[in-house]
DNA sequence: AAACAAATTATCCAAATGGACTATTGTTTA
DNA sequence: TAAACAATAGTCCATTTGGATAATTTGTTT
C-alpha cells in the first residue's frame, strides 16, 4: 500500500487527483495541504509509521511555494519522494524543483492511467516519473553550455538575503551568537534576529534542522 | 514523411530497428551505416535533399564511436535530429551523448510502437524522446550537488560507540533530546549524556561544531 | 520627498543545551 | 576476580537559544 499526501491550494485540484489515484487501490491518502506552510506543520505531526511514501505538489501556491516546501522537507524527510503535478512546464520552475529535491515531475494533463503507472514504478524502481515534454527539457538544461548562469538563479531555493546567507555560513562552523557578532562587529541580538529570519525562510525551528538544510541542499 | 538514417555496427540490429519502423509508412529509410566514420561519408556523398531527418545512432561501435560521430555531424548538419538507439544506459555515456549533440536517447528494449511514436512526436513537436529510465538519470544529474560529497567513513575514526554514532545520525536530522528519547526509548538525560561524550569525542563543546564535523567528515 | 525593504538593536520569557556530578547495571578485558 | 567500559538515569546550574514584539537606522526605488 503505497501512502501519499497531495499538496495544492485549489480544492478542486485535489478531488481530481485523488480521484484518479482512488480508482486504484495500491493508494492510501494519507492527508491534504493546501500550501507548503500546511503540508510542513502536517508533517510535523505526523507519526514517522504514517508518514506519506510520495508527496504529490503543485508549485504555485499562497504563503509558501512548492519549490520552498520541496527544498525543505527533502532535507528534513530524505526517504519520501516529492514528485511536481502541476500545469506550468516553464525551465525556470523545473529547473527549481528540481534542485530543491523533487525525484518526478508530471503534467496534471496526463491521465490518470498514466500518473498510477508512474507512481507505481517509483515505488517499485525508485525511478522517477517525469512527462516526456519535461525530460526533453531537462535534456536541453543539460545540454546547455553556459550553466553557469542558470546556477546563480537556483542557487537562492530559500530566497536569504546576502547577509542571512554570511550568517548561515557563520553558524554552520558551529559558532554562537556573541561569537558571530564579534567576527562581524554587529550585536549578538541582530545575530539572533537574522537567525530567526533564516529558519522562517527554511521552514524550520532549530539551528540543527537549518544546518541540515545548509548541508544537503549545498548552500555552504 | 520522415527519413531516417540507422547507424549500428550489428547487421542484425540494423535489421530489427528497420523492420520496426517498416510498419508505419511513414517512415523511409535513407541509409545505413556500420560505424560513425561509414556514416560521416555517406552523409558527405548525400545530396542536402535526400539528407535524412533523423539519425538513429548505436553508441558502441569501432573505429569511431557514436559520441564522437554525433559531435561532429551534429555541428555539421544542425537541422538534422540525432537520437541515441542502444542498450547502453550507465551516466556517462548518456552525458557524453547529450553534451556531444544528441536530442534523444532511447533505449533497444523499447517497442517498434513506442519508438515509431516518440520518433513522430520528435518530427512534429521538436522534443526529443527520451527512455523514462533515461530521463529519470539525466534529472539526477541535474539534481546533483555542484560540491563533491564527501564519502561516508567506514572505518571510525573518532571512536564513535554504536549507539552514539545513532545519536549523532538523530541529532542530525534537527531532533532534540526529548524527541530522540522517546524514539529510541530511553531517557532524555541518557541522550543529553551520550551527545556531551560524542563531542568529548569530536573535541568540541556544541551541537553545531559536532553537525559540522559529521557532515564534512562523512559521519552520517 | 515618500515609500519600502534590509539591517540593526533591544527587551522579556520559556525552553533547550552543555557541563559537572553521582550511581546502577551489564560486558569485556587484563 | 578486579578493573575498565558502555549504557542507563538522575540532579544542579549557568548559558544559550528560539520566539514575539517593538523601535531605529540605512539604503533604494519610485
Amino acid at each position: 500500500m503505497i501512502r501519499i499526501a497531495v499538496v495544492d491550494d485549489k480544492i478542486n485540484n485535489r478531488k481530481v487527483i485523488t480521484d484518479k489515484l482512488s480508482r486504484n487501490n495500491f493508494f492510501t491518502l494519507v492527508f491534504q495541504a493546501v500550501d507548503g506552510e500546511d503540508f510542513l506543520q502536517q508533517m510535523q505531526k505526523l507519526p514517522q509509521d504514517d508518514q506519506p511514501h510520495i508527496i504529490l505538489m503543485d508549485l504555485e501556491m499562497p504563503h509558501v511555494d512548492g519549490v520552498s516546501a520541496i527544498g525543505t522537507a527533502s532535507s528534513l524527510y530524505p526517504n519520501i519522494k516529492f514528485v511536481v503535478l502541476t500545469i506550468f512546464d516553464d525551465d525556470e520552475k523545473i529547473f527549481r524543483a528540481i534542485r530543491a529535491g523533487a525525484c518526478g515531475y508530471l503534467l496534471k494533463e496526463e491521465s490518470g492511467e498514466v500518473i498510477a503507472d508512474m507512481l507505481m514504478n517509483l515505488w517499485e524502481s525508485g525511478a522517477g516519473p517525469i512527462s516526456p515534454s519535461i525530460a526533453y527539457k531537462i535534456l536541453q538544461m543539460v545540454q546547455m553550455p553556459s550553466n553557469a548562469k542558470v546556477e546563480k538563479q537556483t542557487d537562492n531555493i530559500f530566497q536569504l538575503s546576502d547577509r542571512e546567507k554570511e550568517i548561515l555560513q557563520l553558524l554552520s562552523q558551529g559558532l554562537e551568537y556573541k561569537e558571530i557578532g564579534a567576527k562581524i562587529f554587529i550585536s549578538p541580538n541582530t545575530v539572533k534576529k537574522h537567525c530567526i529570519s533564516i529558519y522562517q525562510k527554511l521552514h524550520v525551528n532549530s539551528r540543527s534542522q537549518a544546518l541540515r538544510i545548509a548541508y544537503t541542499k549545498g548552500l555552504i
